[in-house]
DNA sequence: AAACGGAGCAACCGCGCCCCC
DNA sequence: CGGGGGCGCGGTTGCTCCGTT
């Protein structure tokens, strides 16, 4: 059963409003103020609005000091440095930029602000790209074969905002991530660019899978995003312990993950470094369990439990001390700080 | 000039949170 | 303490405008 409706939908007026409606609206709230019910206030006004309708447009558009477009370049840095900071919480970051609404900045950040960064940051990877020797990266791919395997093992399956805390020997999943350049701020900020191009990580394989933005990210479709904890111990075992063991594709694991990915964190991740630390992470809300939906998939808690693992430098106490890390590193994230 | 596609933006929708009874 | 209702937020939708073919 849903929740009941706020308002009776048939006798409600849709769509853009009338010069004529803002005008009644903006009058009375003018005089006599909201009242502190919005559902109520259109049946006082004699608009056939929804309240929350009326609420919308007096907070975007009709209130007074409110500023459209024409963003600086300064309140773009703001934006993007809150939104690397606390992710799309529009709300709080709308609120360190009097006369701009979260609507406002919500849209100006999904049309211009993600594609004038993402812009930005595919100029620096190319600038960058073109000064590593294609043939050292081919000989340094070769020698790490073995590395890889594992590497991709365990970037494809670290689950995410789980209660099923990795078990794998945190050193191993270290020295993987460093080889490949996930192993400081480098591998955050590619996690952001991702975020920004839309890919999603998810473990919930019951859940749809969300678009790719191109064909090289679809990944197989019996194939497990996350696998199970479970599953990671015993590849990783397997890896590790039979020496017999062939690699059935060095890629193996990576085509779940976008080529930009590799490309940004393999060829050169000092390139990517210089990207706050506090991204959303974690929703500790929910004591940093699992079932989320797929809202809460697409979220920036994919991306931190990813760049979580790294940053744990041994496995001793790793499992005991991880969710005070996790807390720590929320603190962290709040207080603009570093994690040591 | 018309058709088409993409960008930008206003508005809607659903859900979580909080307050009050 | 629990349930109902309102508020606020973030994600999504759909309309309009504009540039390109």
């Amino acid at each position: 059963m849903g929740r009941a409706p706020c308002c009776d939908k048939a006798n409600v007026k849709k769509g853009p409003w009338s010069p004529e409606e803002d005008a009644k609206l903006k009058a009375y709230i003018e005089h006599h103020g909201t009242g502190g019910n919005w559902i109520a206030l259109p049946q006082k006004i004699g608009l056939k609005r929804c309240g929350k309708s009326c609420r919308l447009r007096w907070l975007n558009y009709l209130r007074p000091n409110i500023k459209h477009g024409g963003f600086s370049e300064e309140e773009d840095n703001i934006i993007c440095s809150l939104y690397v900071s606390i992710g799309s919480r529009w709300s709080i970051i709308a609120a360190q930029l009097p006369g701009r609404t979260d609507n406002d900045i919500k849209n100006y950040w999904n049309t211009r602000l993600k594609k004038k960064l993402l812009g930005k940051q595919r100029k620096e990877q190319q600038a960058q790209v073109r000064r590593v020797s294609n043939n050292q990266l081919k000989q340094d791919m070769k020698r790490e074969t073995g590395n890889l395997i594992v590497a991709s093992e365990v970037i494809n399956q670290v689950p995410y905002r789980s209660a099923e805390f990795p078990s794998v020997p945190m050193t191993v999943i270290n020295a993987s991530f460093q080889h490949y350049g996930l192993n400081n701020q480098a591998s955050l900020r590619s996690m952001v660019v991702n975020k920004l191009e839309g890919i999603r990580f998810s473990n919930d394989h019951q859940q749809q899978q969300q678009p790719y933005t191109n064909a090289c990210e679809v990944p197989s479709p019996p194939q497990q995003a996350f696998p199970t904890t479970m599953n990671m111990v015993n590849h990783v075992a397997l890896v590790s312990n039979e020496s017999s063991y062939q690699p059935p594709n060095i890629f193996q694991g990576f085509e779940n993950f976008p080529s930009d990915f590799c490309e940004l964190t393999c060829v050169n991740p000092q390139q990517m470094a210089g990207f706050n630390y506090g991204m959303e992470s974690m929703d500790m809300s929910n004591g940093g369990s699992t079932n989320t939906t797929s809202t809460e998939s697409t979220s920036w808690g994919d991306m931190s439990s990813l760049v979580y693992s790294p940053m744990v430098s041994d496995y001793d106490g790793c499992r005991q001390g991880i969710s005070q890390d996790i807390i720590a590193f929320e603190e962290c994230k709040y207080f603009g700080m570093q994690m040591q």
